[in-house]
DNA sequence: TAATAAATGTCGTTT
DNA sequence: AAACGACGTTTATTA
């Protein structure tokens, strides 16, 4: 165990000078795991000048001065900065950065008795961030390539404003009247007519639709019934419809229109270059 | 340098056999570069179940299926997972994390021929989260202590907000009529009457009140005297008077209150902790 | 550049 | 649990 122990702090120390000397080939990354200050330091503003992505951890104050003032007391956080120039600083907890500094920041990275400072700021903005490190358990310079493409499809919402803006998604002949429209037990995602003119109660899910997307569909129904004798339709809209689903639709006599949120998303897309193509012409 | 790189490489792997070994004393944290997607499974597992703060860098796909769904095709980047059970997804650009999991999510971490899959899911609100990981160029481990305060002493907004419900920060006996009062050059931040029933606009800085302050001030006070004779006074609240304001407020016959963020965030702090004991008695 | 609307908004407080 | 408002909101779109 002792020798182990040993073993480990040589290869650590080994490790250490080796990176100092910068003679590991081909790796594009540096990680220091407990740092000197002034190694981070050198890390850091290498890293940032370089545009690299950085990772810092360790005990650190943060100040923040700009539209409002805020200061964070010293604790364990990680700081994580951007080629892009933002900067995050996360507790080990919640989901919001407690401090940060949106993209197009600029840095000085400097060393005084205090620690190590980091601080980031917006002159146009008159934003400052400041972080100060007093113990590095933890330095990353990481050279991220990232290209990749980032699709996001339509939410519910997303595919009712589709229908309402091309109502041809639904059926031919469709009209819209109004949408969200509050009944008895919520609310109504679209309410129009179809090419005869006969009231149509549009309910919609973005995912397959269960037996009791159907019967939220059939309370609205009644809604409606209760107070008319008009005829009305009654449509669900999803991907697709979920088992069971099938027999109690048939049974209650309402229909279904396969749609996907994915088709929705590229319709609005379609509708937004459209617009943009008739606004230059 | 040939034997400095092999050397290296040596430490490296020593190093890695000796971490897996658990046999490193006293750290209470993992750092790991380049590990085999074997080892970085069984540490993110052992990382989360133990309610660590987790750091995976590399390359992954990320699909995110909930409120909407989202695709995110390969490339590198950060992948930060608190002990609270918040995730963040982070590109090597841009604020907001590309993909994240709110706090109180549940995780399954799991080993399949595409790489490393770290699922983050929230069963109530039927979310969920997929990193898929083909390549780790770090992974972390860290055992983040943070207890720090977090202050955050109030924006301008703030110290309206605190005068308007507590009106004896500016002086007893001051009633709010108004805020936010659109005039010719802009708005002014408060309107009320003093204790003589006297019209009195008030104009707020967060900042020691420079001449501008002042001369801002004077043009909302003009644009009331203009269509009254009534006695009108003027009051510049800002935690202290910057040089030169001081004369050119006395000169303008106007007036100021030092009251500082710091005070206004406490007594909003203060009122609504007492609205929370109210509820409660 | 300023104003407006959307967001997987998130995160509180209030009803 | 749902509704309403605030946020150092951020972000993109449009005039």
């Amino acid at each position: 165990m002792f020798y182990a122990s040993l073993l480990f702090d040589v290869c650590t120390i080994l490790y250490g000078v080796l990176r100092a000397l910068e003679l590991r080939p081909g790796i594009g990354q540096i990680v220091i795991e407990r740092p000197t200050l002034e190694e981070a330091s050198r890390a850091v503003k290498n890293g940032i000048s370089r545009h690299k992505t950085v990772i810092l951890a360790g005990n650190c104050r943060v100040d923040y001065e700009g539209r409002a003032s805020s200061k964070l007391e010293p604790g364990e956080r990680i700081a994580l900065i951007k080629p892009d120039g933002s900067v995050l600083i996360h507790r080990p907890r919640d989901y919001p950065p407690v401090n940060w500094q949106p993209p197009g920041s600029l840095f000085r990275t400097s060393l005084s008795e205090d620690g190590l400072h980091v601080r980031a700021f917006r002159k146009k903005e008159r934003e400052v961030l400041d972080v100060t490190f007093n113990e590095i358990s933890l330095l990353a310079v990481l050279d991220l390539k990232d290209a990749g493409d980032f699709y996001l499809y339509a939410s519910e919402k997303d595919m009712q404003e589709a229908i309402l803006v091309e109502p041809s998604l639904l059926e031919a002949g469709f009209k819209p009247i109004t949408s969200e429209r509050p009944v008895d037990p919520g609310f109504i995602d679209i309410i129009g007519v179809d090419r005869d003119n006969v009231l149509t109660i549009v309910e919609i899910k973005r995912k397959p639709a269960t037996k009791d997307a159907v019967l939220q569909l059939q309370k609205y129904m009644d809604a409606y019934a209760s107070d008319s004798s008009r005829k009305v339709r009654g449509i669900l809209v999803a991907p697709e419809l979920a088992r069971g689903a099938q027999k109690m639709l048939a049974t209650l006599g309402l229909e279904f229109k396969p749609l996907s949120p994915q088709r929705c998303a590229e319709v609005l897309k379609r509708k937004r270059e459209k617009s943009l193509t008739d606004f230059f012409k």
